[in-house]
DNA sequence: CGTGTTTTTTAGAACAATTATAAAAAAATA
DNA sequence: TATTTTTTTATAATTGTTCTAAAAAACACG
């Protein structure tokens, strides 16, 4: 664990919902430690992903995001407000995992739709 | 619908598991039209999946892979063999949508883990 | 049909995100 | 402390994708 890893990691661990690119990670550590390099990001996202610390989440659009939260969950992509909302769904991995006859190491469910406040306010 | 198009619609029709690339689908389609370019590959690639024909898949690592199937399933990213599976799931929205107590458009299962073939020769 | 307009294709340049490389620095080990 | 290993750094290379501008094809209508 070096003071650059450490920075980083920090950085990722400082947000709850914006899910920072590499290269906001890079700017980031960069108010702490200004000689940080780009290669010394990536190396330790690699690093960090490897170990099951962090997690990488892919878009159609734009770069990877990442995320230290390990607590399962979806998230709810709203077509009315825009919001995205987190949801458990007890045991769901096992329940997949049942289902597709496979190891489920994790897992991302993305929904698009209308959240509970945007339907209510509907009816 | 011109005959590009028709042609990077059959590849991507032609395939049922292994989800390809763009550069995959640019390869067979050249098969047919010698002179097609990738920018059109791209270009068509877009428009498909804006007109709601295709679906674009992204992974951790590698490129983007395109989808033909509208009928609701999860994919499964296995770490041993690097496929990407189909599975159904009947009345996943259904069931998810209650649990979430939202309205589900559409919806997108990722899991990592090791597929049925690879879980099996392990064994 | 022609003729003009719009759309699509093409080839290749440009770009952004990421990975590879090799030397320097830091850390770990003996 | 000396030696080996690991990590960092700067930068080059690579990959996947988008942009651009000219040519070709498709379309629209007098």
């Amino acid at each position: 664990m070096t003071k650059q890893r450490a920075a980083i990691l920090e950085v990722i661990r400082s947000d709850r919902c914006r899910h920072y690119t590499a290269e906001e990670i890079y700017e980031l550590a960069k108010q702490k430690l200004p000689t940080i390099s780009r290669a010394t990001v990536y190396n330790n996202l690699h690093a960090l992903e490897e170990e099951q610390i962090i997690r990488k989440l892919t878009a159609e659009v734009g770069s990877a995001r990442y995320d230290s939260s390990f607590i399962p969950h979806g998230h709810l992509y709203c077509s009315v407000c825009g919001q995205i909302t987190d949801f458990t769904i007890p045991d769901f991995a096992k329940v997949i995992g049942e289902r597709a006859e496979c190891i489920v190491d994790s897992y991302e469910l993305k929904i698009r739709g209308i959240c509970k406040e945007c339907k209510r306010a509907n009816e």
